[in-house]
DNA sequence: TGCCGATATATCGAAATCAGATATATTTGG
DNA sequence: CCAAATATATCTGATTTCGATATATCGGCA
């Protein structure tokens, strides 16, 4: 597997708002979908995504409600496992359109102080 | 001015070792070359700079040489300023290109969790 | 000439952040 | 029936980061 690159709250927000965007998801299928695009590469965990969402809650970016899924096997009597899922406010649209914005105008920063791309390949034209 | 935009170490360090690989310079100068640079985006504090460039040259990734300003009017009975010149060495010229290969793979990465770039634009096609 | 803002390096401690451990409960597959 | 996966949640120790503090010199201007 790929060495583990963390990504800090910054990169964080914007790809779980990102995931969001295009449809609703619970915790736990937000850590698995992240990992399985990013080729592992990028692993949430529950103590870091769970108050995550939390906050994007609290700032009514994110909107959640719960399902219980009860299972055939155990019927009536279970009490279900519940699955608490989150969809993408209007607000957090806005705020992700925002947030890629300045993300991208800061990578493109970064990247005016690095050697030009290539500058290590030889004379490959 | 532009919001405050804060570089976390990883950036960070490519920044600081990307400038340095265009010249030597001291500590002083690279916060003002990078304030510059940045429009101002990126502000290096000395509290933030300082303990990272002597971090990396531990790691020897940098070298350093003082070296010592002294004024024509105050003349030889002054202590003269000192400026610690910092290099970057052979070792810190294949970190900074290993860093920016991974860094660059970790922005796609992201990248490709973002939805499309212009996907706000209206019909301008 | 005296003072202030800029130049210059450096450390420290409070505050924020984060990864990993812990807790609890259900479901699925063997 | 048991272990692994599913599912949510918190807490704590370790690391990171920011801003304050310290010290000293230099340049310009009143």
């Amino acid at each position: 597997m790929p060495p583990n690159v963390k990504p800090q709250r910054e990169s964080l927000e914007i790809v779980v708002l990102s995931v969001l965007a295009e449809e609703p998801l619970y915790g736990y299928s937000i850590i698995k979908r992240v990992a399985n695009r990013s080729d592992d590469a990028i692993r949430l965990t529950a103590g870091v995504l769970y108050p995550l969402l939390h906050e994007l809650e609290a700032a009514r970016l994110i909107e959640s409600t719960w399902e219980t899924v009860r299972s055939d096997r155990a019927g009536e009597s279970s009490a279900g496992r519940k699955r608490k899922w989150y969809q993408l406010t209007a607000k957090g649209r806005r705020r992700l359109t925002q947030r890629i914005t300045a993300h991208r105008a800061f990578q493109a920063m970064i990247e005016a102080f690095l050697p030009p791309r290539g500058a290590d390949e030889e004379a490959t034209t």
